[in-house]
DNA sequence: AGATTGCAATCTGCATACAGTTTACGCGCT
DNA sequence: AGCGCGTAAACTGTATGCAGATTGCAATCT
């Protein structure tokens, strides 16, 4: 499908139409997305449409539309004749999102064993291995990069758009507290390790072994950024 | 139909809090939602803002409210100055739309097993056991509320609001196509007997029998709605 | 006749204006 | 001083107007 490059080309994207609308909307509803989802908006916070009309430097009409879209996406609460809010994602609902994921990514893990082309695990297995080499430097950053590759190859693996759908949403709003997790020590070397094991389990074509090893490393991730997320709470 | 009367409830509405903006745009969103659902208004047509407003007795604004609205829901399809259409939902992707829901209902299921109350155990059950009645009197109408609520149970017990979430989003999207299987011959006597395998298996506590029956469950009818489906494209 | 270009009607995107609702502050009363 | 109540300010909900985009039609040219 077509989830990819954000931010920077807006004409372009337009002109590609790889994001339905390419409008003043649209750049704001990402705008306002990412500043929830980076934390520099807190939830509770409100977001008056008049601010935020003079802050985008555009009429309240397209701010009232943003923020309808970035409700239904469940960023920001909104009541009738109230400011909207960004939405409180409660530690109970984050709880509940790192398992929903390690329960998707389980499913993409057995599915892509069974449904994965010749190409396609030939791609995912480069991908891996390319990813020792970032290990070895520390290279947080480009890992993270690889990380977020891989995972999607696994995802469209399971050739269901749907769930893919889905698990991009998901994943998409655990970003923010799912950040930190490299930075622990020797982490990088484990999640290679644990990508190891469903590698292996996806190339054999072992669907409960892959399904396995997915659902672990999920867990392993969520536990890891839980602790960060709590101590963000401070 | 039944577009005037609004101005008259929305008191009502709002005061009963039932329906979170029981607003003019809330009530748009669910009155368009229902007549793409129900079939009323098929895929590709399109939806233009000015008729729309006529026919609501609103203007514009409100209009275009709604529909970000329902395009965030998937059920239009929407691109910068084009007017919305009602989304085609293609049969490829309907298909994945019915496996990510046997996925996800195998996962309720599953979790269900494990951490459903025993309140909740027994009300899943007396619920269950009251269908019987209305399989022997073929009450379809009956027998497909009682489906919903016999399902929204099994969800709820999974104790996941962000899989509560997914599943229920889903299952919404999918109304439409599965609403005709009752009319099978049949169909309500077997949906009762998988019923009845499932409610079971988590009354034993066993995850795995569970997991695996209401998988099987959801596959038949999504079979059986897929037929429908290819039916009403004639 | 068929194709192509230009024009007009139609429709969306956004801004602005107005109406209704909520919130907050201050004044008077107890 | 504390408690209400009323009023005004702030903000949301909706209508309307205008500008730009799109589409279909028609007239002209090949």
């Amino acid at each position: 499908m077509q989830y990819e490059m954000q931010s920077s080309e807006v004409k372009q994207i337009r002109r590609r139409q790889v994001i339905r609308t390419g409008t003043t909307v649209e750049q704001m509803v990402r705008a306002i997305a990412d500043m929830i989802v980076t934390g520099v908006m807190h939830p509770g916070e409100r977001l008056d449409e008049l601010s935020l009309a003079v802050r985008f430097d555009v009429s309240r009409t397209p701010v009232r539309e943003a923020l309808r879209e970035l409700g239904a996406m469940g960023l920001v609460d909104r009541e009738p004749n109230r400011s909207a809010v960004v939405a409180n994602v409660t530690e109970a609902y984050l709880h509940s999102m790192f398992e929903a994921m390690s329960e998707l990514e389980a499913i993409c893990a057995r599915l892509a064993a069974e449904r994965m082309t010749v190409d396609e695990r030939h791609a995912l297995e480069l991908e891996h291995r390319a990813s020792a080499r970032l290990v070895h430097a520390n290279a947080q950053e480009d890992y993270a990069a690889h990380n977020t590759e891989f995972h999607t190859r696994l995802y469209r693996g399971a050739h269901n758009d749907h769930i893919y759908e889905m698990v991009t949403q998901t994943r998409a709003r655990l970003a923010p507290f799912r950040r930190a997790q490299f930075r622990l020590p020797g982490r990088l070397a484990k999640s290679y390790d644990e990508h190891d094991v469903i590698v292996t389990a996806i190339m054999r074509g072992d669907s409960a072994a892959a399904s396995q090893a997915a659902f672990s490393h999920v867990a392993i991730v969520s536990d890891a950024s839980i602790v960060f997320a709590s101590d963000k709470a401070e």
